[in-house]
DNA sequence: TAAAATATTTAGGTTAGACTAAATTTATTT
DNA sequence: AAATAAATTTAGTCTAACCTAAATATTTTA
């Protein structure tokens, strides 16, 4: 390997594995998007990165890029210090959910790897963060996730939920309020196939949800 | 107060509080030197620092600089980061005196003032780090230091180590062999005029220790 | 106090990573 | 299939912070 990546170019290479972790390229737009940055200085940094030996993405003018074996390493790399980051100061120091990420997304970038493990031992080398995001293993491969999305389960089905996928603050306190968050055990004991929406109990508690919510909690399924 | 200062900047304030602590001006060389650079570079960025408005630095050509008002909060700030981070980093995940210094390092200029609190606050907010240097105030001032080298007590009196000032880590490891580490009380039995050697007692241990040593510990004195 | 040694500054150059404006390519409409 | 729109690239600038080499100033030594 090469010396330490600059912190440029490891936001890059983070945001370049999100956004093809389910396949096709990134594109020049949604990079410079997600970076902050313009299309035009985005060009520049991936044409650098392509022509670095080793090269670090996969890139063909006007179709944007993908990650190469060493580029999907160094992002493996940087998104597992910054969940277990997450995980550390939630745990250690009380960080609520929203405010971990912006202290983890500048730590991400200057912790050793000497720092990386102490803190995985400290909390015992956990798969996934706090929002239930699956951590990269020590040696830089991305564990297999076995959940789905809650709405594919059925009446009967239970299980024990890993993620919850969303987007804004306020329906994950909403979801909070359910008792919804990962690690709780759930059950579906009611589904309605004209709206889609499952009722689901955890707890003593039961909600009835709808797809639009259904579709962003994920499930580890019980195997009965 | 302007948006954070880079990197490089909290580096320079950093080195040049430290290089004027005991009073005197930073002279460019001794800058260069301990930032690992090339005097002309310093040169360079103490015009910049000193043309800054506000400026955080005091400079005459070839008279080296001192930090305005502005410059030194700045560095206090960082120091306040270090010695933190020093004191969190051996009590939460364990890491050795020496392992510290380098990870606080760069960690110093990262954390955000909510992080600086959290950590603070969970340590009880100390007012020396584990090697006993002076952690500065919330509000940005240098808590005044009450303690005396060792050399300067004499029979009879006692104290407790408020800090070993040793530059080598070998010698450091030798007095940690005698128990003589910050927080330990000590008590001086016997003083021998011609080399100035001290024999103190802390527990059960006693040592004969020369100048060079007791110039190095410092005592907070009991009051009797 | 002049010569030598040391310290400092000036001048000009480099690299990383952003930017703007203009040019070009690709995609979408009519 | 041309016209328009959107996305992307090129070309040239800019800033921060470093560098080297040469010039100048200060300090030390003989």
């Amino acid at each position: 390997m090469q010396q330490s990546l600059t912190i440029s170019i490891q936001d890059y290479l983070k945001n370049i594995y999100e956004l093809t972790e389910n396949g096709g390229n990134a594109s020049t737009n949604d990079l410079a998007k997600r970076l902050n940055i313009k299309p035009a200085s985005v060009t520049g940094m991936v044409q650098k990165l392509a022509s670095s030996k080793p090269a670090l993405v996969e890139y063909q003018k006007h179709q944007g890029v993908t990650l190469t074996k060493e580029g999907r390493k160094a992002a493996l790399e940087v998104i597992r210090h910054h969940r277990l980051l997450e995980a550390w100061l939630m745990q250690t120091l009380g960080y609520s959910w929203d405010a971990v990420h912006e202290e983890a997304e500048r730590l991400e970038h200057v912790i050793s790897e000497d720092f990386e493990r102490r803190i995985a031992a400290a909390m015992g080398h956990p798969v996934r963060d706090p929002h239930g995001e699956l951590i990269p293993t020590a040696d830089l491969r991305m564990p297999l996730d076995y959940s789905k999305p809650l709405s594919a389960l059925r009446p009967t089905q239970g299980g024990t939920i890993q993620r919850v996928n969303a987007a804004d603050a306020e329906m994950l306190r909403h979801l909070e309020g359910l008792g919804l968050v990962p690690g709780v055990k759930i059950e579906v004991i009611d589904y309605s196939p004209y709206d889609h929406n499952l009722t689901v109990r955890a707890g003593k508690k039961s909600a009835v949800l709808g797809l639009n919510v259904t579709g962003k909690i994920f499930i580890e399924v019980d195997r009965t």
